[in-house]
DNA sequence: ACCATTTCATATCATATGAAATGAATTGTC
DNA sequence: GACAATTCATTTCATATGATATGAAATGGT
């Protein structure tokens, strides 16, 4: 007999939901910004020169999600969008000196919560559960 | 340095996200039937006689998704309202005999998905994985 | 070189979502 | 027992979302 409250998709939902509305609360309420762009600057932190289309394969998010996410970043001055000139197609997304201030700001309070985030766990669990959850999404998706 | 693919509110969304769109894949397109529906049936199924307010409370969804899930799963005949006698505001949701019968038909499906999404993992990590998440689900949630 | 196909980003459009408003019913307080 | 405050479900409304359409640019086959 399923019970919801053990059926594994729905636990990691109920999870995912919840680190995502207190991690949004804080960049959210303190800068403005959705977790669709915190993903796009933290990639673009790592990244340079990334075009719309490598983010939403790496980052999990829809192409209209991150086409939104990266005009709202540009208005607000943190991304600069360029055109790639050998490819007039692809756009060069890349952190302005503003946007690198943003990510160093938020950087550490996000670190922060995911420490609080995992507090429960004791270390050595917390690096069972990562990788656990590596293993999870290692493996191919079932069949679309 | 904050690294996103080592971050663990975005993996675990990521997680998240995979297994709701496959598991959706399977009741959306055989049954008709939406993750929010699905989880409404679901709980039904164990628990009779719910309120609306019950399931959202216990269920992770807000109260007007949770309304909208039931009204249209009574329009398509698995659920029945029933007006609380003792107390006129409160509505008492149970599954109808279609509705037992679409649970029967969705509890394997989903108990398979299940287990094949957990296949990356030995047994015994599957039962490490569930009691972690247990553990990080039990904690108070951090303030808001 | 030409045309069909593909790739990329954005725009469009219909639907989903959730916060706040609404209205009905109940409870508590004086 | 009246009436203010609260609780519950639904509705409303503005915004978010994502599938598809669009148009611009590049690629491949002949």
């Amino acid at each position: 007999m399923l019970e919801l409250d053990r059926f594994l998709p729905y636990l990691v939902n109920k999870l995912a939901a919840r680190l995502s509305d207190e991690l949004a609360a804080v960049y959210q309420k303190r800068f403005g910004i959705t977790i669709a762009e915190w993903r796009l600057v933290a990639h673009l932190a790592e990244h340079k020169n990334v075009s719309i289309r490598e983010i939403f394969v790496r980052v999990a998010m829809d192409k209209s999600k991150v086409s939104r996410a990266a005009s709202r970043l540009e208005l607000s001055g943190f991304v600069k969008k360029t055109i790639n000139p050998a490819d007039r197609r692809l756009i060069e997304l890349q952190l302005t000196a503003k946007g690198r201030k943003l990510f160093e700001k938020i950087e550490p309070l996000a670190l922060a919560y995911e420490r609080e985030a995992l507090s429960p766990l004791s270390a050595q669990d917390a690096e069972t559960f990562r990788g656990l959850i590596y293993k999870l999404l290692a493996s191919p998706p079932t069949a679309r």
